[in-house]
DNA sequence: TTGATTTATTTAAGTTTATCGATATTTTAC
DNA sequence: GTAAAATATCGATAAACTTAAATAAATCAA
């Protein structure tokens, strides 16, 4: 367990905004970039950015279909974190 | 599972030398704020910063102790965390 | 009580992050 | 090829964070 890749997720997870895109990816299953700027109040530059740490830091699977780009959750890296606070718990 | 927890809680283990700190704690099993400057390269005051932000986060339990504050890792806090992520995966 | 020790607070500088307007890039539709 | 649509990048600004020096507060020891 790398604690440079637990930062890194923690850092992407730590902000409300982020975590709300992930929730509702949790919901719906999968995102595109677009309906972020629906049901956030954040202009299309500001979401892109957010996704981008999300996406990079490996809590999201980004798959670029057309222009279109389809946002999931990474359900490995969720199961890490778990594993990881699993054995400090 | 309050959102707002695991926001402030991934926000406190989103730093290198906040998660050294814990990973110090996981290995002694409790700390005091002045062991910190020694593993650490970094100054009193930055340490006791570092050390509220864990603290306030719920991610450690702190005890005065006399003079000296005694830190253990919160493990209520780390099962609720490897809960959460046990249900995004 | 005086001095030493441990931690907290204040303040300020430097760095990073969040945000959005403007613009670019890529892809689709016509 | 042109226009529209989805996302990315650039540039600027404001807010937040990290850091440490200086100082304060609390507690212990002699």
């Amino acid at each position: 367990m790398d604690l440079a890749v637990i930062e890194k997720a923690a850092n992407a997870i730590a902000d409300k905004h982020r975590l709300s895109i992930i929730m509702e990816i949790v919901k719906k299953g999968q995102l595109v970039c677009g309906d972020v700027c629906g049901f956030t109040c954040l202009s299309q530059p500001t979401v892109s950015h957010h996704v981008k740490i999300l996406v990079d830091s490996g809590v999201l699977n980004s798959v670029k279909n057309g222009r279109i780009v389809e946002l999931t959750l990474n359900k490995e890296m969720m199961k890490q974190l778990s594993m990881f606070f699993l054995q400090l718990s």
